[in-house]
DNA sequence: TTCCGCAATCTTGTATGGTAGATGCTTTTT
DNA sequence: AAAAAGCATCTACCATACAAGATTGCGGAA
């Protein structure tokens, strides 16, 4: 045990501030500081500035030094090239899955949309979104490069956030049935249609930003 | 001014550590301490564990609460992976130049070889190192991701301690005919052509790991 | 009225002391 | 002799105090 440094209450405050960052109880531009934010904790501010540190670090705050802290807002270009980061990951762990299908792939896959299909007849987008995840996961998981999917959860932050403030606009039909694409491309050893269906799937969300821009232009730098 | 931690002695530390370990003078399993570092530079333990959070997070020291900070070795898939997203997102940006190519693009990339082939003959390696670095950016930049480079860059200091355990190994020459070819693609806007020399450019490092790994076990995980 | 300067008061950066957990060696017990 | 208990001594974690830059607003001078 105590391998992690799960148990120390600086990890706690990072999950806490991440939490409220993507769900936008922490607005971007919002002003904080170490002391505010360890008077809410009832922690000094020393693990609060550590936390400061490690979100800094992702992307999710700016530390002016001897002026404040502010929750970093969103940049459309880094949205941008999160997406094209994202986007070019995916599309080469796609190829690969598809290049060298394992028999028990195709079944992993349409269990996990059988899942979601599930979640969003219960309307528990919740869920969904989780299930949504996964799929992507899996996907890497089965090109053997699962930490790359970390790398991309890191960015996928910012792109949440984004997320947050559409809520309810996403088809969940529309997602599945591309997953459903993507699945019996890969399952049949289609590269060329895998590749296609998978950059289809990730281009669906592109036409939210400018439109999520002009109803939150405060959230935007 | 000031609108940057540049400044501080926890920056000083971290550039500093984070030479020491690139460039393998701390060596990956070594033991180091808040004390110890502290009384090295002279500073306070606090700068110090600021320092230590920083390069954690970036996966080149590993934090054992309570226990002690060692140097992280290297992870041979850890190192796989990384060139796995290296691959992955420069391919996507040599597409993108190469499908839409600038009519000063193959100008700007000759300058860079040409710079490269003086410092190859100057025997400037470390010189041709930040060229051949450069060349590399320059593309992201081109494609209009050079954020994506950062993140690259980021992942590449695993491989740049693999690099230093091979030093004088790569042929310079080599590299630079590559990047010739690569140059010679993307102007004439072959994205074929350009994505293999691409993937063969960036493949030629592949082999020295297995035996990196027999030279220097203790390195490895 | 406008502008300049200064001081109160924010902020983050740094230093240091104390706490608790983990390790390893010594001593004691069986 | 072997195993277990105790203790010295590491470590990172946390709290607190102080330092120094940045901002704000007030007051006086032009």
């Amino acid at each position: 045990m105590g391998e992690t440094l799960e148990g120390t209450i600086a990890f706690r405050v990072v999950g806490a501030l991440r939490d409220d960052i993507v769900s936008m109880v922490l607005k971007p531009g919002d002003v904080i500081s170490e002391s505010d934010i360890a008077a809410r904790y009832g922690v000094s501010r020393q693990p609060v500035r550590e936390a400061f540190i490690r979100l800094a670090q992702q992307g999710l705050l700016l530390i002016r030094p001897k002026r404040a802290t502010v929750v970093k807002k969103i940049s459309p270009d880094g949205v941008r090239q999160s997406r094209f980061i994202r986007e070019s990951i995916e599309v080469e762990i796609i190829r690969r899955v598809a290049t060298d299908p394992k028999p028990e792939t195709g079944q992993i896959l349409d269990d996990l949309i059988a899942d979601q299909e599930a979640a969003s007849s219960a309307h528990d987008s919740r869920r969904f979104h989780k299930l949504d995840e996964l799929f992507h996961r899996t996907l890497a998981r089965l090109a053997g490069v699962e930490y790359a999917w970390q790398l991309i959860d890191d960015h996928k932050m910012q792109l949440d956030r984004v997320r947050y403030l559409t809520l309810g606009v996403s088809s969940s039909q529309r997602a599945i049935a591309e997953h459903k694409q993507i699945a019996k491309a890969v399952s049949t050893g289609d590269v060329v249609a895998a590749e296609a269906a998978m950059r289809a799937h990730l281009a669906r969300a592109e036409v939210l930003l400018s439109q999520t821009i002009e109803d939150f232009p405060d959230y935007f730098e």
